[in-house]
DNA sequence: CCCCCCCTGCGA
DNA sequence: TCGCAGGGGGGG
């Protein structure tokens, strides 16, 4: 469940089954998708297991789980363990909430090639009996733990955060378009200062996160804006006028429940979203341009698909050095 | 900053 | 068989 969205969607539904909850035990199916995991499997048994989960946070597509000591601690019970378990979704991760009762599905299935629960690769389970699934056909994402540091800007880590504590791994992930705490102009103006194509900086985690390659194709579209077109061409404006596509496009994805193409894109209960049927470009190549009828084109960029109107989707004009 | 890599599966 | 797929990180 790639974009911010959809990651968004997982927390959402997250949170209410795992906040509260103590990890009884963590299930490693393939160790490939806790590579990031220092110290391996026993390392992160021994971080997580006794402990409980006190909030599910996003910043960008990084989600992660707050952690405090659990009631069996000793001392300490309810103190922060200063270290949270981050987790990322990839290209194909999924986070699946699985309770317990007759409904619940097989726990192996031997299913077709399609049935994402041949994928699942870690399992946590819960003291109430829930098991969280992180399913992953490609194995791009990971379950991990990383120890918080204070934010840079000193405000909330993220949507959902309680404090401004935020993971060493998420240091470098710049805020979303969705965070309160994100300050648009400032965006904007680095956007104006890389010559890169806008769309490649649109995908920069480090400059803004959460946006993927559907988003940015569907934010350049409504801005009218080409994606090769440097950032240094880019008006104060028109850079700010993307920013609150993306964000606007973000939004109302997340409010039908995100983009999902195929089973592979679900939420914790493995229902699928509405928005690709809103999608204006995105996979949408040789069809009419929703906006002026000119039949849109897929071109390839830095090794990914750029799906875009030539017609009213122009590189932004250079500024007039004659203007006067 | 581009290119390759990490993976698996599907459809042309 | 090849190319492509909502991800990111690291190398040259």
């Amino acid at each position: 469940m790639p974009e911010l969205p959809e990651v968004e969607v997982v927390r959402r539904g997250l949170a209410p089954r795992t906040v509260g909850r103590t990890i009884e035990a963590v299930e490693v199916l393939d160790s490939r998708i806790i590579r990031r995991q220092v110290g391996g499997v026993d390392r992160l048994r021994g971080a997580l297991v006794g402990t409980r989960m006190t909030a599910v946070v996003r910043r960008g597509k990084f989600l992660w789980w707050r952690l405090a000591d659990g009631p069996d601690a000793a001392e300490g019970a309810g103190a922060d363990t200063g270290e949270a378990l981050m987790g990322h979704l990839g290209m194909s991760g999924q986070l699946r909430v699985r309770t317990p009762g007759p409904m619940s599905p097989p726990l192996d299935s031997e299913g077709p090639a399609s049935d994402p629960l041949r994928h699942r690769r870690l399992t946590l389970h819960l003291d109430d009996g829930t098991a969280i699934d992180l399913i992953d056909q490609r194995l791009f994402g990971g379950l991990w733990t990383s120890p918080l540091e204070p934010s840079a800007d000193g405000r909330l880590a993220g949507l959902g955060s309680p404090d401004t504590l935020l993971p060493e791994a998420a240091s470098g992930i710049a805020r979303d378009l969705l965070d309160p705490a994100a300050d648009l102009p400032s965006i904007a103006r680095t956007l104006r200062t890389r010559r890169a194509g806008v769309k490649s900086l649109l995908l920069s985690q480090s400059i803004v996160s959460g946006i993927g390659n559907i988003y940015a194709d569907e934010a350049l579209w409504a801005a009218r804006t080409r994606y090769d077109t440097p950032g240094t061409e880019l008006s104060q404006r028109r850079a700010l006028s993307i920013l609150r596509a993306a964000g606007e496009v973000m939004e109302r994805a997340l409010a039908v429940g995100g983009t999902s193409f195929d089973a592979l894109y679900v939420n914790v209960d493995g229902r699928s979203g509405y928005f690709a049927r809103s999608l204006a470009v995105y996979g949408r190549e040789g069809e009419p341009c929703p906006r002026c009828g000119n039949l849109l084109r897929r071109a390839l960029h830095q090794g990914r698909s750029s799906h875009y109107c030539p017609r009213c989707q122009r590189p932004a004009p250079r500024p007039r050095r004659d203007a006067r």
